[in-house]
DNA sequence: CCCCTCGTGAAACTCTCCGTAAAAGTTGAT
DNA sequence: ATCAACTTTTACGGAGAGTTTCACGAGGGG
């Protein structure tokens, strides 16, 4: 149960989005991928589905390129990882056998934790952290 | 993010072991997927991780099957996944860019709030809720 | 010895993830 | 109007993981 790498640049573009909120210019793919160590043309593909999921806008020609869509505080991992990734947790096969059941009600809890956790982190709080010591849990 | 239909299969056969737990004869494979819905060529090798991971024990022959290795309260989810999936919400690629130390962080304290939630919930507790009415929440 | 059961490895199939590339469309400047 | 820069769209393909099935080997009991 790995989260994938997809997710990950996601995220680590956006925080630089949010970064980047008050500029005047737009950020360019280029840019963005130099900064965050994404490559370039698969992070197209990442933008494109984040700007259809409305967590950010683009302007094309000359002096196009990328913007947070809403307030940094408005963005939770949720709403990442539920656009990247589709449902959290969600249970691979049917509800079969005599645990079936049992078991899905067991994951479903968890499937909740998690979720509220991931509600309570949001861009703002990640960009603010960026550049501060890390210390090992 | 979803989970695998494996550690679905291995959560469903524990509990059912579980339920087996005081019985005089070991479980066949046969019975077991009869009783869960799951491929018996399949459970061969999950039931062969669990018994390297020492959650269950095994014995060829005649009067051969499976049992649970382990109390039923000491068994949870945390150790189910651990053993079939290896580490909850590890990071696929490395820490990079300007914000990777930051998101990781973040992605650290998510794994924490999972791993806590999977280890209340036991094998004992599963069993005894088989049979009962779901209510969603 | 023979049957019954687990044990192990590998092949095949599907599917998603990750990355690349080329073509098409849009905008602003000259 | 035309050109150049930039984004968007689309398609492709390798790599790897997950799921399933099969075949054969190993061990224990009657």
């Amino acid at each position: 149960m790995k989260l994938s790498v997809k997710v990950d640049y996601a995220c680590r573009v956006l925080v630089q989005l949010t970064r980047m909120h008050g500029r005047a210019e737009l950020a360019h793919i280029e840019e963005l991928a130099r900064l965050e160590a994404v490559p370039a043309n698969y992070l197209v593909q990442i933008l494109s589905e984040l700007r259809n999921g409305g967590l950010i806008m683009s302007r094309r020609g000359k002096q196009g390129g990328y913007a947070l869509a809403k307030r940094p505080e408005d963005v939770s991992l949720y709403d990442i990882v539920k656009l990247i990734e589709g449902d959290v947790l969600e249970l691979g096969g049917a509800i079969e056998g005599q645990s079936g059941k049992s078991v899905a009600r067991a994951w479903r809890e968890v499937r909740t934790a998690l979720e509220e956790k991931c509600r309570e982190i949001t861009l703002a709080q990640l960009a603010v952290r960026t550049g501060e010591e890390m210390y090992y849990i």
